[in-house]
DNA sequence: CAAGCTCTTTTTGTATGCAAAATGATGCAT
DNA sequence: ATGCATCATTTTGCATACAAAAAGAGCTTG
């Protein structure tokens, strides 16, 4: 009857998403040495899951394996956060073309309704709620590519610069430009422009990379991971 | 006195090197079941390490996972080589901007040096040493980009394409078309012109995309993994 | 003969044990 | 004290043992 088994989770796949949120959310810092019996006792499994969990955090950048001498949290330097945005620009102005063709009334829709949003999070000055509205609207777009490979290289780059958020903050003048710049690219989207789309998330990339380098740097308190 | 340590090679690495070259040469056909103890066997090596490998494998998108029920080798459909071209051919393009402004003389003398082995292997009709320079000539580029995360992530889905060239061959047509389009390639990497490079790169993947397609669809002779 | 049931075998997922490498402590000589 | 050799401890890497799930064989029943 009921075939929506609920899938039997696997220990080492439940490590994977807790170690890799564990990462991004700082809670183990950029160069952290992984202690493997540590780790074990907080996810509450044995070393062998845990083990193939970090191999695959290794695979996706999130962690740096040291030969005999274990695994460590991937550093965040100012070049692999540059590099990482050159490369993100890039893939969503193909979502952004691609998104163009292949767009459904419904995703639209959607994104249209994510877009108030977050447009109230910013009336409001809530900045985390304006953080996941941002963050599900170009996911939104990546998905409306209809391209399942890009989506998939999109999340895993995304998963680092999703890291910087926790180093730093965002200031009012880079929140209130971003916010018009998500009024410009929902526009060329509606209007299924594909060229000036790309334009635009090009340019929207590279002013958040801007934004989150100067605030790494700095140490500060900027975040351009927001926006 | 000599700390050149020979890394001390591990077995979870050696057998992921090994596992990714058995898919990629098709030894492992798209689709097939991963069973442990056999390639257990194959390779030399026991469960634990293998296990590891499977997991790496699986982020790089070579293999998938089923819950309780293994891995199998990724399917190769005709819509995951699209999409792999389309992202694919995005990052290129930003290579080839990021090369025309980081490339060093050296890096450009080497590309110039293999781009003149290529045109040897064509004028000789050796279609396995064409794919060798091939390849590197396009590494070459990606890697004198200078950026890391995207030459890692080109790196990856290249993985993806070159499993096609064992399902394909090329046609003599569309061999000697892409060498044309190399001969553009480099002219315009030398002459530093990253808006033409970025179109040539962006062509050039297009159309091995549209020969690498035809060809998987018909079942056929025909690889444009080679160009 | 098809469909389903039970029992066996195989395969996967996890825990644990053991050996090698790395880390850290102790003592010694300078 | 400082540098360094030696030894104990810890940690990693790998193999194996055990349990649960899936796959398969053979029987039964409609």
């Amino acid at each position: 009857m009921n075939d929506i088994a609920l899938s039997p989770r696997l220990l080492h796949e439940d490590a994977t998403e807790r170690l890799r949120d564990m990462i991004v959310q700082g809670e183990l810092a950029p160069g952290a040495k992984l202690v493997e019996r540590v780790l074990c006792e907080r996810l509450g499994v044995s070393r062998t899951p845990l083990r193939e969990a970090i191999k695959r955090l290794a695979s996706e950048g999130l962690v740096a394996l040291q030969p005999n001498r274990g695994a460590i949290v991937t550093p965040l330097t100012l070049a692999t956060v540059r590099e990482t945005f050159e490369v993100m620009g890039a893939l969503e102005a193909l979502a952004g073309q691609l998104a163009c063709r292949n767009i459904t009334a419904a995703q639209l829709a959607e994104i249209r309704a994510l877009h108030f949003d977050m447009l109230a999070c910013h009336a409001r000055g809530d900045l985390a709620g304006y953080f996941r509205c941002n963050q599900a609207i170009h996911l939104a777009i990546v998905a409306a590519s209809g391209n399942a490979t890009l989506a998939a290289t999109y999340r895993t780059l995304n998963a680092q610069v999703r890291r910087a958020r926790y180093l730093a903050n965002l200031s009012r003048g880079r929140w209130d430009q971003a916010v018009a710049e998500h009024e410009e690219i929902l526009a060329a989207l509606a209007a299924r422009d594909g060229a000036r789309l790309q334009r635009l998330l090009s340019g929207h990339l590279g002013a958040k990379m801007t934004a989150v380098l100067a605030a790494v740097d700095t140490g500060g308190a900027n975040d351009g991971a927001y926006d």
